[in-house]
DNA sequence: GGTCAGGGTAACGTTAACGTCAATCAGTTG
DNA sequence: CAACTGATTGACGTTAACGTTACCCTGACC
């Protein structure tokens, strides 16, 4: 069973991540520094995201004002960025989330497609890093069985 | 059994992988040409690597010869690369692979909390690639379901 | 001897993702 | 009002990882 919540517990994460990307309704708001300071970024890094239409907060005076929403799709973008993916990528990637319930069969296909081929790239760089963690396993069970062999034995040669 | 069979093979690559970079017996030598063909790289992209001393071919007239083992590096170069690690780690990452048979206690110690760390990164990473994997796994199947939706009702509106 | 493929170094150009000023403006507090 | 505090917009600098000439050398072939 804990087997099971585990799993279930991901599901819900996820779609609950998934929908966060919808909620308009909040009224809750941010401001620059404390974005930065939350998800421990700098200034320049946030207005950069900007400057490359990741993220588009609303002004107040010329203030950048976050809303919930563009909290969720920075997370989107630190995480994507955590993986690898340049921020162009991302772009188009961050479209992927959002509302794709009112799309016409076109865009719908469209989003099925695309969320396919991530899936299977995201896979194959699942596999290159289970590769590495298993050659990195051997290296350190054999480092750690050397140097017990050593203790058993300190002076000896042969 | 087949569950037993994947990872045996899997452990069974990993300690081949690792044996492979301190082949040295093996006659075996590649032109630049070669090898770049091989991995799909060009060549100022293997001499870059050069350069950034994470290679070190013999010469022979001045030009590069490689054998099976820097073959291997290469292998795990490109490998850390598409794991997103920047080449300036990747050359201290190197060093955990090769001869750890003959160092004292100190360098033995040094090459397991390095692996730790590596390996916990690596984990790290995975568990962000699995939460994505999740989440573009619901919007694939929401937009799954929407497309069968309207297939069943093709013109109707509520 | 010419030329041609294949390899080598040197050096400048390029893209991504910010870092680092500098100058400016908007609200607030004594 | 003056002095601060926080934010904004340029604009230039920087690092990583190569791409792109440009120019030279060398052995094979005709």
């Amino acid at each position: 069973m804990a087997l099971k919540d585990t799993a279930s517990a991901a599901l819900t994460d996820a779609q609950a991540f998934v929908d966060s990307h919808r909620d308009e309704g909040t009224t809750e708001l941010f401001g620059i520094t404390e974005l930065c300071r939350e998800f421990g970024i700098t200034l320049r890094a946030l207005r950069f995201y900007e400057d490359k239409s990741l993220l588009a907060p609303r002004r107040v005076n010329g203030a950048r004002v976050y809303t919930r929403r563009d909290r969720a799709r920075l997370a989107l973008i630190l995480r994507a960025k955590a993986i690898g993916s340049p921020l162009s990528e991302i772009k188009t990637y961050l479209d992927l989330y959002g509302d794709h319930g009112e799309g016409r069969a076109q865009q719908l296909q469209y989003v099925i497609t695309r969320t396919d081929n991530e899936i299977t790239e995201l896979e194959k760089k699942r596999a290159q890093i289970d590769a590495t963690l298993a050659e990195l396993r051997v290296i350190n069970g054999s480092c750690r069985g050397l140097l017990a062999e050593r203790q058993r034995k300190p002076k000896g040669k042969a």
